[in-house]
DNA sequence: AGTCCCAAAAAGTCAGACTTATAAGTCACA
DNA sequence: TGTGACTTATAAGTCTGACTTTTTGGGACT
């Protein structure tokens, strides 16, 4: 997914992106588009593509006579999911996590609620089968499967919300379920309270109470910040 | 702020960029480098970076042997400033509005909510200082005025949630709110309400009451909702 | 100290030649 | 007639080298 052979500027961009975000080159920073070019052994072209790219997401900032410079932080496009994606492959992984956790909780419930007036036949069907889904791989150690449906159920949320905003989180959350199963304490199965909750979820969007999608939806993320130890107890 | 000579490249996507999110170039369109290079009458270097600028925000996909291809709406990458900027200046530009105003409606509150548990005193200051500049422009047609303090208010309130996704989010609101004045019905005074709302918020916020700042937020994106007349009565 | 001017530096631009992947058409064979 | 292998045309991708433009830092002169 990620190391997609876009041609050689993609390449590039696979290892100049992280070490970006990461902080390896810290804000201020000056680059030359020549040493770079010839660092990863590619033509000025090639190089000055993957500048371009880079200037687009507002990491870096090109300027006559003086250079490539690393823009501050606070000025990233942080929504760009390429950006996303380089910041929770790299060393603030879970800061990363921590702000796309709070922003889940401020979207999905509202998400919800507008999927509960909105959704359609079919959507509600495949909610239904995700959360069907997840239950029957909650126990056992089938945590691999069970994210698979997890997913996907918050996935139809965001779409079913009708709002192209919410919908394009889809692949945010993507990230942020798959991270925390993959590298967080997730080891054991998951809690059987957010189990329920997303089939009284699914139940709601079917009944379109937009009010109980709401309310349930903020449960399931209040329980997602708390494995991150962000709520205030 | 748009226009910002950022060399030829940008000239290409000041024009470029528009055209495709108008719709211009109907999702499934195929360019050719050559002959837009030739359109716009710069060398193939330079095209070729907008193209990829344009790859970067997906919205389209450049491949061998066939062309640039304009992907679906769908899979743009709509939180992108540039991308933002570009479709509220076309066509659907009420649609985004919409968008982005349920957007805020999610996002704000929550925001709003963080604020009161992090804001600095310094971040408190400067909301009750915008607070009444609003209110000292809320009469006679100063809306020139009370726009600026209005965004700045917006703004504040974003970045001391201390949330940087959170905080990424006032460009856009400033978009919206100057959207609104400028494009939309705002002839008259601001209403009185939403203006009392605002210094009501900056003392919850000054108080370190999250409660309140977030219901009072609710209470002003609510109303920012009614106007473009998108909740259910 | 202040101002003007120059030269160096680095990005920006261009043109042209060459390479590569691949969609699509062609043809032979079953 | 259909299918698979082969060929070809096409448009993006890459590289190189020369040239232009902007900007900044410093030096000379007041």
């Amino acid at each position: 997914m990620s190391t997609r052979g876009r041609g050689l500027h993609g390449h590039v961009l696979d290892t100049l992106g992280p070490a970006i975000t990461a902080g390896e080159y810290p804000p201020g920073s000056v680059l030359r588009t020549d040493e770079l070019a010839q660092h990863f052994e590619v033509s000025r072209s090639v190089m000055r593509e993957a500048v371009r790219v880079l200037e687009s997401m507002h990491l870096v900032e090109s300027r006559r006579r003086v250079g490539v410079t690393v823009r501050p932080k606070a000025e990233w496009n942080v929504y760009d999911p390429q950006v996303i994606r380089w910041r929770l492959a790299g060393a603030d992984r879970p800061h990363q996590l921590r702000s796309l956790t709070v922003l889940r909780s401020a979207i999905e419930p509202v998400a919800a609620g507008l999927a509960a007036q909105h959704a359609t036949a079919e959507q509600c069907a495949e909610l239904t089968e995700c959360a069907l889904g997840m239950v029957a791989n909650s126990r056992g150690h089938r945590l691999e499967k069970y994210l698979v449906h997890d997913v996907a159920f918050h996935r139809v949320v965001l779409t079913a919300s009708g709002n192209e905003m919410f919908a394009r989180l889809g692949d945010v959350v993507a990230e942020v379920l798959t991270g925390r199963t993959q590298h967080e304490v997730m080891f054991e199965d998951p809690d059987p309270a957010a189990v329920t909750l997303h089939v009284r979820l699914a139940e709601a969007v079917r009944e379109r109470d937009a009010a109980r999608a709401e309310e349930l939806t903020r449960q399931i993320t209040v329980g997602a910040l708390e494995e991150l130890d962000i709520l205030a107890p």
